[in-house]
DNA sequence: TAATTTTCAGAACACTCGTTCTTTAAATTG
DNA sequence: CAATTTAAAGAACGAGTGTTCTGAAAATTA
């Protein structure tokens, strides 16, 4: 063991939670009510962390957010990116993406949809830094995509870009996300799903430059 | 003019605001805020109509709500919905809905984005009203897209339904708006929808039974 | 003009909000 | 065992919430 180990005992009363714990706590509760509906009283039970404590780590509500969204991009969306491979054929892999995002838009039922596409995007409405930020995980999102399909030989001069291929592509699963906001199961959400895939390869077998 | 006309004056005081200019700036409201976010204080003060008004009018604010989104399907999706036509082609109809769906969701800086897919996702979170609200409004939108390609001889019985294709549309035109919420501008939006426009004309082309 | 009806303007209400502060509790250090 | 340090528990704060109530204002009817 090192002396430096990370594991060293703080000096004064060591602290009753757990901080990736309640991060996941919180954002759970943001995901299923909302930035505005959730409040600090019900984040704080969730999160088994007092009050002191959060605004001590977080600041504020919104800096509580931006690190719930961080959290819900390092152990969601990196599922779905992590799908894209590349893993097997460009097909499979978009196959995959589509299976991660239905599951993680549907397989709880206390936080359906996704804390971007229906969380964020309501609270961007006003807030510039959530718009910011809206603007700067879809973007990421659809560099992914569109790295993925040009590894797939997309032509870089194709009548239609690999850019904007990716865009419909994340456009898809966001609209996915939405349908299971409003109660849709993972059964209801594949034939979406099955549809874009298919109307890709058409798309891929039919470029014209 | 008759008896019975609709404008016969009221007994008592006029009120001073008209129901229509009132609910289209509520309406507007919880489009740019949010439905947490936009307070009754400043609604009121929107909608130039006292609370007592409001409250006798539409109840609450889940009810203002409510109708605001009537609002919304009647002057605003309605034109998305006309766009479908049929007027000309599949493909030139499916262009023109794309158009409206840009133009809807870019065309007023203080409302980005859709109130239904950016806003009331949100809300449907945890209440159950709204996550009713939410289905049936998308499950509209789907039947229409799905009468308009069945119109366009569709085969009934295709490998992929137009019942599906209708949602992978649908589902297009959603994350499109939520990529409006984020800043984007109809230019930005356009790439998008030719290339859905293009992934469906290549899929009907190639439909196997 | 007097009585009646409806609306208006805003005070009032009971809470809840996000945030800060104070006191007590529990650990380590010397 | 003190002294010190950190966290816990929750009271406190001012502002804002959705909602209801009250008295004055403005119209119509008789």
């Amino acid at each position: 063991m090192s002396a430096t180990s990370p594991t060293i005992r703080q000096r004064g009363r060591p602290s009753g939670f757990d901080r990736q714990t309640a991060l996941e706590a919180a954002m759970r509760s943001f995901w299923a009510e909302g930035f505005e509906a959730a409040s600090i009283d019900r984040l704080c039970r969730a999160m088994n962390m007092p009050r002191a404590s959060l605004y001590q780590l977080f600041g504020d509500k919104q800096g509580l957010f931006m690190s719930a969204l961080d959290r819900y991009g390092e152990t969601r969306v990196s599922r779905v990116i992590a799908a894209l491979g590349p893993v097997g054929s460009l097909a499979e892999d978009l196959s995959a993406f589509f299976d991660e995002v239905i599951h993680l838009a549907t397989s709880d039922r206390g936080t359906p949809g996704c804390l971007i596409s229906c969380v964020l995007a309501d609270a961007a409405g006003t807030n510039p830094v959530f718009t910011a930020e809206l603007d700067r995980r879809f973007t990421a999102m659809e560099h992914r995509i569109e790295e993925r399909l040009l590894l797939a030989r997309w032509p870089v001069d194709a009548k239609i870009s690999a850019s904007a291929v990716a865009g419909m592509i994340a456009s898809v699963a966001r609209g996915m996300t939405l349908k299971a906001r409003s109660g849709q199961t993972a059964d209801e959400l594949l034939p979406i799903a099955r549809t874009a895939l298919m109307a890709v390869t058409r798309l891929a077998d039919h470029i014209e430059k």
